[in-house]
DNA sequence: CGGCAAAGTAAGTAAGTACTTACTTTCATC
DNA sequence: GATGAAAGTAAGTACTTACTTACTTTGCCG
């Protein structure tokens, strides 16, 4: 097998494997095993068990875990449509959570043992998120249309109700014993509770 | 020093490594030079690690880092002051957060890692909140106050924005640079999100 | 005091752990 | 078909891990 083939494959398994049992989880002679090569093998890829966490974090940051939300939401800014930003926004993250469990596993072992991938993961993505739906927030209240809420509380709030609600759905509550709804509707009802909650007037009534 | 003495002395000091730094990642050694008794000693007092995981669960579990929340919401519940329930319950679960940082880490830790203590946790305390608040609510949409959302979704959706807000604070953005508010501001604040987004008409409109 | 159980330890053990070394196989190119 | 570099491995190394054993100290009661 070529070099950067087993490179790469050796990296997708260490994914895996770091994902489920977090980085002091997992032993090298674990990921040597599932790849079907010789500990030596993966050494040669990865001067240490570090640098291979390391690369981890480039292959899965650079994947885009949290696609850019600019270009998602970009025409529905445009078009003023408020429901269809949140709601899109939610549905997008429900479904990548719902996808790709790996790497918000990746994401909290790491936060919770203190390696880089949670503090890179932060400065590169959620602050600006934070940012981007702000400023949004922001003109929108300045239009009159939302009310005077300290916007980043507005984005905490709702992102809130979305990766709680995925936490949940892959870490305790596996099999919907708690609350089983699809993804549209947590996503329509989210979005539902934040507009409401913070727009002025609402334009519509219905239940 | 006495035997359960000594026992629960070791066993604090074990929350507090495991929580730091998981199962695997908390080695019998550093237990018993914190306590500063011989690996041995640790030994004596608990069977095997697992035990000794096991038994903080109890500990942690019995201590109630979760505090049945139908005494403390009891009274506002039968004032039907609806503000009064979920503030109460927001501020109550924040500041416990914030003073026990241990036991959010040690439940984190123990979902990602599989351990015992996320499904007893979850079986003990998650699911009768659910239940209680849930009826609670369902009793208000009854009584032509709130809006028929499925009710869950709704405790789901107001816990999110508490329990992500806690998880925020101490695990990514430690020194606040993303947003820093006080407890009682946030808890306000998803109060009211939550409140304008679920009632059918909002008796007050100030900002 | 003497006795004795409980509190405590030093120094193990066997099975991991990350990582290395010295060697063999594969296979495209001249 | 010979050659040489890259792909691959078996068998280590030095150290750590959970857990044990055989022993010493402490303090209380008659």
């Amino acid at each position: 097998m070529a070099a950067d083939e087993r490179r790469s494959q050796i990296l997708q398994i260490a994914v895996q494997l770091f994902s489920q049992h977090g980085f002091r989880g997992t032993t090298t002679r674990e990921i040597a095993a599932a790849a079907q090569v010789s500990e030596a093998m993966v050494f040669r890829h990865f001067a240490t068990k570090q640098e291979l966490y390391s690369a981890i974090i480039d292959f899965k940051a650079c994947e885009g875990g949290l696609a850019n939300p600019c270009e998602l939401l970009s025409e529905f800014i445009a078009a003023g449509d408020d429901y269809a930003v949140f709601y899109n926004l939610a549905i997008n993250a429900l479904s990548h959570h719902h996808e790709d469990k790996d790497f918000m596993r990746l994401l909290l072992f790491s936060a919770l043992e203190g390696h880089e991938l949670a503090e890179l993961f932060f400065d590169r993505y959620i602050v600006h998120f934070y940012e981007f739906l702000g400023a949004y927030i922001e003109q929108r209240q300045k239009e009159g249309i939302f009310r005077q809420l300290q916007p980043r509380l507005m984005v905490r709030s709702f992102l809130g109700m979305v990766i709680h609600h995925s936490l949940n759905n892959s870490l305790w509550d596996k099999d919907r014993r708690l609350l089983n709804v699809s993804n549209e509707e947590a996503a329509r009802q989210f979005t539902e509770i934040l507009l409401r909650g913070v727009k002025i007037k609402s334009e519509k009534e219905e239940v």
